[in-house]
RNA sequence: GGCGCAUUCGUCUAGCUGGCCUAGGACACCUCCCUCUCAAGGAGGAGAUCGAGGGUUCGAAUCCCUCAUGCGCUACCA
């Protein structure tokens, strides 16, 4: 396969939104299309009926937008082996399926799924060590099948699968593969609803779109013979197959919706960068050398490759994302952060707070955050004092460490009083006037700005205490220093 | 049950054309430093006898065999 030929395709179905593992196999094959020159192609597979759920195709696209793996052929751009759709090309899939009939290498089977059911069971109970269907219409006469069909039962089509030989394919990343045809069933192809089941659409789809190269889950590798089996039926050449690892749970189980918030667009909910998703997605099976673990998506795309793809499942560890969130965040240019932790404020801040907010202000708060966020969620969790007129906290906050009230209330009229008279109210007048405040009062300068941080941002972290100060302003300061000593003064202090 | 794939620190991984590996990096964890809190940052630490057992070899995480374990598939789902 000549390198410029490379055409791979991320062929979701659309039962679900699409997670964490799903998004990576569409990332990897994006990676190699892009590292190659060639075509990312997107299909949709949506050939189940009953599974298909309403708006899952959207969430799909959005996810790749959002991750920014665009797509040179598929749904809403089209292509010159349109539709992209599996659903819009029935027709193709009926044809090839009678083609196999006519050469047979395909049959009809008339058997119900309740007598399928039966059947496995009995084999389960025997114990059988091939538990797949019995063939049971392999050899039906056309005169038994007509009758079949005079009584009004819609049949299948099923592939005929040698009885014996061997299936042997090469796996990119596995190399050889061999299994006993023995072991395979006959597998169906056509659904009595007229619809065709994955491996026929599938095969006929990556034929037909000139698919180069089939990157997949590694839940695919067992059925990859029969995909083979079909190939060699129709006579065409089959692509080249590299089966991906796993992304796995911490449980270790293929990952799915017990695991917690495994949807993709759930991680942009909750506040992470789509960079950081893509740089950590890329990381999750593939790696550049010992130590890169930071690396932006140009040179991933120089220098992905199928030879480092790992062969074994990963877990997919949060931990390690929301530090990389963490670190991408720190290196964010503030200005390009507080826009895109904006929306997240308008969103998250309490109702309370009057919208719009203004982005200059905004600005500020995220400035003096940044380096303690993992999420951008968490700027609008942990800022809300800088937006609020008035605070509410636990009044026992004030008397950390030994403090009375007495005392408190003694340090903080003191406080108010130097607050209203400093000249400037920025950082390094704050910071004189509060540090000699403290010298004079002969508290020490932890308990004394620990007590007004408590004051100022009603809890006990906080970014930096004359930072914050400053940004929040004289006028809310000193509001929030009074109604501090009021409170201190409403009840008495043990 | 059958078949297939996989097996290096808790996790992601490097190493796997055998010696540079007394196995490297990162996250998480612990300690110390910095410090107005929380972070961030800096410096350390602990953590894998390379799933187990046999070989081959002067020498194996790296090659071979057996076993064990995990996962996946075993649908008119993808």
């Amino acid at each position: 396969m000549s390198i410029g030929n490379v055409r791979v395709r991320y062929a979701p179905s659309p039962t679900g939104y699409p997670h964490i593992g799903n998004i990576r196999t569409a990332l990897f094959n994006w990676l190699f299309a892009r590292h190659s020159g060639g075509k990312f192609i997107v299909r949709i597979e949506d050939t189940d009926q009953s599974r298909k759920v309403e708006g899952a195709v959207e969430q799909i696209l959005e996810s790749l937008r959002w991750l920014g793996l665009d797509w040179d052929e598929g749904p809403e751009i089209g292509g010159a082996f349109v539709p992209y759709f599996q659903s819009e090309r029935l027709d193709l899939y009926r044809g090839y399926a009678e083609q196999l009939v006519q050469n047979g290498h395909a049959y009809r089977c008339y058997c119900s799924s309740e007598r399928l059911a039966q059947m496995r069971t009995e084999m389960a109970e025997r114990k059988e060590s091939v538990r797949t269907y019995d063939r049971h219409c392999r050899d039906l006469s056309a005169g038994e099948q007509s009758k079949l069909r005079a009584q009004g039962i819609v049949p299948v089509i099923r592939f005929k699968v040698p009885l014996d030989g061997q299936t042997t394919f090469h796996d990119l990343i596995r190399g050889d593969i061999t299994f006993d045809n023995a072991e395979l069933d006959d597998l169906v192809l056509l659904k009595s609803d007229g619809y065709p089941t994955y491996h026929l659409a599938n095969i006929v789809d990556d034929h037909s779109m000139e698919i180069s190269h089939v990157m997949r889950a590694d839940e695919w590798l067992s059925s990859t013979p029969r995909h083979v089996l079909l190939y060699a039926a129709f006579g065409w050449t089959p692509p080249l197959y590299a089966h991906l690892p796993m992304i796995l749970g911490p449980d270790k189980s293929k990952l799915s919706k017990r695991h917690g918030a495994t949807a993709l667009l759930d991680y942009r909910d909750e506040g992470y960068l789509p960079e950081v998703i893509f740089n950590f997605l890329a990381l999750l099976g593939w790696s550049l050398d010992d130590k890169t673990d930071v690396i932006g998506r140009e040179d991933l795309v120089k220098h992905f490759s199928l030879e480092r793809i790992s062969r074994t499942a990963a877990v997919f560890d949060i931990k390690k994302l929301q530090w990389m969130n963490g670190f991408y965040i720190r290196q964010l240019d503030p200005a390009r952060l507080a826009e895109r932790a904006l929306p997240y404020f308008e969103k998250q801040l309490p109702s309370e707070v009057k919208r719009p907010l203004d982005v200059g202000y905004v600005s500020q708060v995220v400035t003096l955050q940044q380096e303690r966020a993992k999420t951008l969620c968490e700027f609008p969790q942990n800022s809300a004092f800088f937006f609020m007129e008035d605070l509410e906290y636990p009044k026992d906050l004030l008397l950390k460490g030994g403090m009375t009230g007495e005392k408190a209330r003694e340090l903080l009229s003191a406080t108010a009083l130097r607050l209203d008279s400093v000249t400037a109210f920025d950082v390094t007048s704050l910071e004189s006037v509060l540090r000699s405040l403290a010298e004079q009062m002969s508290v020490k300068t932890g308990d004394l700005f620990g007590l007004l941080r408590v004051v100022v941002t009603g809890r006990t972290a906080a970014p930096p205490l004359f930072e914050t100060m400053a940004v929040v302003g004289r006028e809310r300061c000193l509001k929030r220093v009074r109604a501090a000593v009021q409170r201190l003064s409403d009840s008495p202090t043990r």
